[in-house]
RNA sequence: GGGGUCGUUGUCUAGCUUGGUAUGAUGCCAGCCUUGGGCGCUGGAGGCCGCCGGUUCGAAUCCGGCCGACCCCA
């Protein structure tokens, strides 16, 4: 009976529609009129907000200060640093006219703001006492996205944030790089519950421009993987064709060290691909909007007094900053709230009825694993922040777990393939460190070098590729 | 980059082959009934049939182009 409103695939049947009928179905994103281009709906949007609160606090924390940049971008700029314009040049788009005339210099509408923001550093910079400079964009970007996209995954124009810095000397830039990586891998496994693998990009998959990429990628539940996030060291690539120089305390000028960082709203995607279920969404409670739902279970002769006892429930765990709802709705029965909230994926639903309250108890269902047990009213507050701390640590356990027993080991490329056709997931393997053998990899299999993790062992084995004996450990996979 | 499927009311859908004023469900509104797993009954409103053009006396239906969504292969 009106299964159209909840998820009618299975997750392990048909990852890819299960996917889909998730976002939309619970309110997260909608489709735009153009191509490519998604809405973020006010529950998409309310999980974007934690988790932009939470990691603008730790980013001005750390000493980072937010400002805001335009959205066009002259021709003439973005082609300053030439590997970094090639590399973007095919998904630009860009500004040719304005009402009937055309513009003397096209604009491109930004893919980053690295050749923005390093136009102005050049004016902000010029001695070693302006320095750091560590600035941070909550901002969109947009990248033509022409095949295939997939809601917050793969789109044209994606919320995220853009950190640049300006550094008086190399080092300091790497342990900015460093800094960064370690703010997102605690926003994304302490928070987002989702385990994470760090490391480096190889020269290929690094940003374009960078010295070097590091990145946090991530398994999602149908075997490919997923980058979280990325954090670069700009060597001085972008501060010598921008002139961002500085006088140093021994009086003479030197081009600043730089780095870029970025995470994006695709993080919202990767929490529903590892964490969902059959039913919808299964939220961690650190970044649920709603932790705890209520719903009262009345009678018309019951409802008022069942209500109102709700709402004093609500209350009490508000007063101790429980993110706590009533859904008093009467145009809804209890049953269809009870999937609406699942499918939704609120970690905890306490459920309230007269039968409840002569026991003067509360029943809590557990989303992540659907048990159910009565608290007495007194104890209830405490009872569900433990429980919301062992849904968190329960889930990220879980994810973990499907982390490890999906990170694999081949020694050839037939064993590569054959892992990568039967499971997905990472599989460590071991290169050489050429272009060409990564490039004969991506042929014969269609994965990438996802990850140089940094605890990488050396020379393990013969590289996958060409047989060269002197290698790194790496991870394939493939990759949204 | 190559190939394919699809678009009908808020949502899901029948109708299209063989052209003649669009079917059902759900949701919505009103009223009754109650709510412990997507309750039930009665009545009502809701349609540029994705967009533009062509063929025709007449197009949701046939033809062309475009827009959008999805899937498969490199």
């Amino acid at each position: 009976m009106t299964k159209e409103l909840g998820i009618t695939v299975k997750k392990s049947s048909d990852f890819s529609d299960w996917y889909t009928q998730c976002v939309l179905k619970s309110g997260i994103v909608d489709y735009s009129p153009s191509k490519g281009f998604i809405i973020l709906r006010p529950y998409g949007y309310a999980i974007w907000e934690i988790i932009k609160d939470i990691l603008d606090n730790e980013l001005k924390n750390t000493g980072h200060k937010n400002g805001f940049l335009p959205v066009l971008i002259p021709e003439s700029l973005l082609t300053k640093e030439k590997d970094h314009f090639d590399g973007f040049m095919p998904e630009v788009f860009w500004v040719t006219r304005s009402g009937n005339s055309e513009l003397g210099e096209k604009l491109a509408v930004r893919p980053t703001s690295e050749t923005l923001a390093y136009s102005l550093f050049s004016k902000w910079i010029s001695s070693y006492r302006d320095l750091p400079l560590k600035l941070n964009f909550w901002n969109s970007a947009l990248r033509a996205e022409i095949k295939s996209t997939k809601p917050l995954i793969r789109n044209s124009e994606f919320l995220w944030q853009e950190g640049h810095t300006a550094h008086t000397d190399e080092i300091e830039a790497d342990e900015e790089v460093k800094l960064i990586l370690g703010l997102y891998k605690k926003l994304i496994e302490d928070y987002l519950a989702i385990p994470t693998i760090s490391g480096l990009k190889s020269d290929k998959e690094k940003f374009v421009g960078a010295k070097y990429t590091t990145c946090l990628e991530s398994l999602m539940a149908d075997g490919k993987v997923l980058q979280m996030a990325t954090s670069h060291h700009l060597g001085q690539n972008f501060s010598k064709p921008f002139e961002i120089k500085f006088l140093d305390k021994d009086t003479n000028e030197h081009f600043a060290w730089q780095t870029s960082w970025g995470i994006s709203w695709r993080i919202i995607g990767a929490l529903i691909m590892v964490h969902g279920d059959d039913k919808g969404l299964i939220l961690p409670p650190k970044i649920s909007p709603t932790q705890v739902i209520i719903v009262p279970i009345y009678k018309d002769e019951s409802k008022e007094i069942v209500k109102q006892k709700a709402c004093d429930l609500e209350n009490k765990l508000r007063a101790h900053n429980i993110r706590a709802f009533t859904d008093d709705r009467d145009e809804f029965t209890s049953g269809w709230k009870f999937n609406e909230w699942e499918m939704k994926g609120v970690p905890l639903r306490a459920n309230i009825g007269l039968r409840d309250m002569k026991e003067n108890q509360v029943e809590l269902i557990r989303r992540d694993t659907k048990e159910r047990f009565y608290v007495k009213e007194g104890e209830l507050v405490n009872k569900v922040l433990i429980i919301l701390e062992k849904i968190q640590s329960n889930m990220f356990d879980s994810a973990k777990n499907q982390l490890q027993s999906n990170t694999r080991t081949a020694a050839s490329l037939a064993e590569l393939l054959s892992i990568l056709d039967a499971t997905g997931g990472f599989v460590a393997s071991s290169w050489c460190g050429k272009r060409i053998c990564e490039d004969l990899v991506k042929e014969k299999t269609t994965a990438d070098i996802r990850i140089v993790p940094f605890d990488a062992k050396e020379k393990v084995s013969a590289c996958i590729a060409c047989g060269n004996q002197d290698t790194i450990q790496v991870y394939f996979g493939r990759a949204y």
